[in-house]
DNA sequence: TATTAAAATACAATCGATTGTATTTTAATT
DNA sequence: AATTAAAATACAATCGATTGTATTTTAATA
């Protein structure tokens, strides 16, 4: 026989001993001797055993399974919100399946089926730039399973989010450009159907107010903040003439916009002072260094995958929306110092 | 009674119909008629019946997943391997289930048998640094489950590879190097029981060799080729006093090295020319831009990916060895060119 | 040694879907 | 209307592990 093939009732067989009898010794239940214990457990490593666990799973309803979802491994953030994430995970003995939306809807509402029909124990989700209703989300809380949303908070009733205070790192960083002589601050916004855009266009507009600056429309660029999305606004910046500042809602597009603008002749900080958002390590190898907001991403994914764990292991707990705001921190660089 | 939970019996009970019909119609059989179909289809939708794919992979011993094992995600040529694994395996109908070893072998072991417990069908692998032995991926492929392997090659017998030729890229970077006016290059290494590493050394060995530079132990630095071990590497530079040159298996560990010597006065490229590996979006960026080996990262994943569903869909198919080697090519940029 | 509680083990149902075989229903043919 | 093949549906076993209950074995007590 293969190795690994081997099922309890194959050392039930081998043993004459009853299948039921040989689950419990493998799960160190202290209703079996010990002595039954060693002959079970000693043809269990003989005939290399592996316990079954869409059986096991079916059975017991429960898969020890978490699953994170969100828009793209390869940006920084998220793969280290992940490292946060699988720590405590792991440590409490879960599995982590790792989803990437590409921020598109469509693939979210594929992923978040699956993710039902395996019966995942709960969902960790940062939601697509594409997302604003929720039905798919419901469907998957209606079957008495927790969502813990980070990143990109949502405002479905009774949900649990860890995030930063957006609006205020959002004029913090405007308010930066401000104090280093910008007047005309061109804002890279994402989707606006997404609460944590518009927070930090919030703040962006505050900020601006503030100090009396006038809020131009013309001056907030909404898109994807691909990289692509970066160059398309480097270009649209040139026609302005007159911008001497960026306040990106994300690092990618500040970089490509800034290595748009230097390949045009313009000189980073002088002319165009630039503050980006996630601090990749990107941010600090180009060069000027990119001043940028840093998020703990570590501890969000840590906290985020506790809270969840915590729901899943006490149901009767009360349904309130949560909302946990981390500390984010700007980090100046020669970007933005005129 | 909570959406979701809806079974193939409670839509039988609903409607009167057995159970064994109701699997069939869901699933397209031709065994049910058009009439019963659409009666069993409307009441799914109203339950919210999602399939329960612990008990069908249970018993159809299929699970339409396959599982991607790699060091870390947050490596850019890992993330993107994922993104032409996951546009092949989608396209097909299997999910994907990612998993970081982070390079070490318990985590790696662990992540394999927990893939054995839960059965999935197949895996693509580039093993952990610390992967000497393989008696875990043996127990897998003794279930007769195929594994393919990429990037980093696997010497087992009947295994698949996909990779790049690395004496031959390796060769092509020194001799570049030699090319322009080097005459002692350190190599960054990293573990020696990976076959890619070795390879790489190789390469960069022959290329001194064929040029008549003697090859000295005390410039092949092995490490982990983490951001800290570059910058311990440039404190090893610095003392060699007379180094002209870096060749390093990835780029991390030769941007973070490039980072501290020009913190320390060195002038790059003409007091040290460097040339890095993989092509991370950073190296084009650094100033100045890093000269590197661009892989072709999508095409690896998706041909990996291919080459697996093959191998799970024909079980017949023979237990050869392949080697599947791709082209890559040397990015000249500004930090190589004297 | 008989009695009895405790310990160890066996029996049997269950989780939800699938599938080979058997039965019933329908429709076509004579 | 009787016959028969084909179509539709029902029955029942199965995948592998778990778990409540029943039974047997062991050991302790009187």
């Amino acid at each position: 026989m293969k190795a690994g093939k081997a099922t309890i009732h194959d050392i039930s067989k081998a043993l004459g001993i009853d299948s039921s009898t040989v689950s419990r010794a493998l799960n160190g239940s202290p209703r079996v001797s010990k002595k039954t214990k060693d002959k079970i457990f000693e043809k269990a490593r003989e005939l290399g055993y592996q316990r079954n666990n869409l059986a096991s799973n079916l059975r017991t309803q429960k898969t020890f399974t978490i699953a994170v979802v969100l828009p793209r491994i390869s940006r920084y953030f998220f793969a280290t919100v992940i490292s946060g994430i699988e720590e405590k995970a792991y440590q409490a003995g879960y599995n982590v399946i790792i989803c990437q939306s590409l921020d598109s809807l469509k693939r979210e509402k594929k992923i978040i089926s699956s993710l039902i029909s395996n019966r995942v124990d709960g969902i960790l989700m940062s939601i697509s730039m594409q997302t604003a209703s929720f039905e798919h989300l419901e469907a998957y809380m209606n079957l008495g399973k927790p969502i813990v949303f980070f990143d990109r908070p949502c405002n479905l009733k009774g949900s649990i989010n860890i995030n930063i205070d957006n609006y205020k790192a959002s004029f913090e960083a405007t308010e930066h450009l401000i104090q280093q002589g910008c007047k005309h601050i061109v804002h890279f916004s994402g989707a606006q159907n997404i609460e944590l855009y518009r927070q930090r266009k919030a703040g962006y507009i505050e900020a601006l107010k503030k100090h009396g600056l006038t809020v131009n429309g013309d001056y907030i660029f909404e898109s994807n903040l691909s990289e692509s999305d970066g160059i398309w606004a480097a270009k649209r910046i040139l026609e302005l003439k007159n911008v001497d500042g960026i306040y990106s809602s994300n690092d990618t597009a500040a970089i490509a916009a800034m290595q748009y603008l230097k390949s045009k002749g313009v000189t980073i900080p002088k002319d165009i002072a630039v503050v980006g958002f996630n601090n990749d390590p990107i941010s600090a190898v180009i060069e000027p260094p990119l001043t940028t907001i840093n998020q703990p991403a570590f501890r969000i994914g840590k906290i985020a995958s506790e809270l969840l764990l915590k729901k899943i292991q006490n149901k009767d707990t009360e349904n309130d929306s949560i909302f946990n705001v981390l500390n984010s921190e700007l980090i100046v660089r020669a970007s933005s110092e005129k």
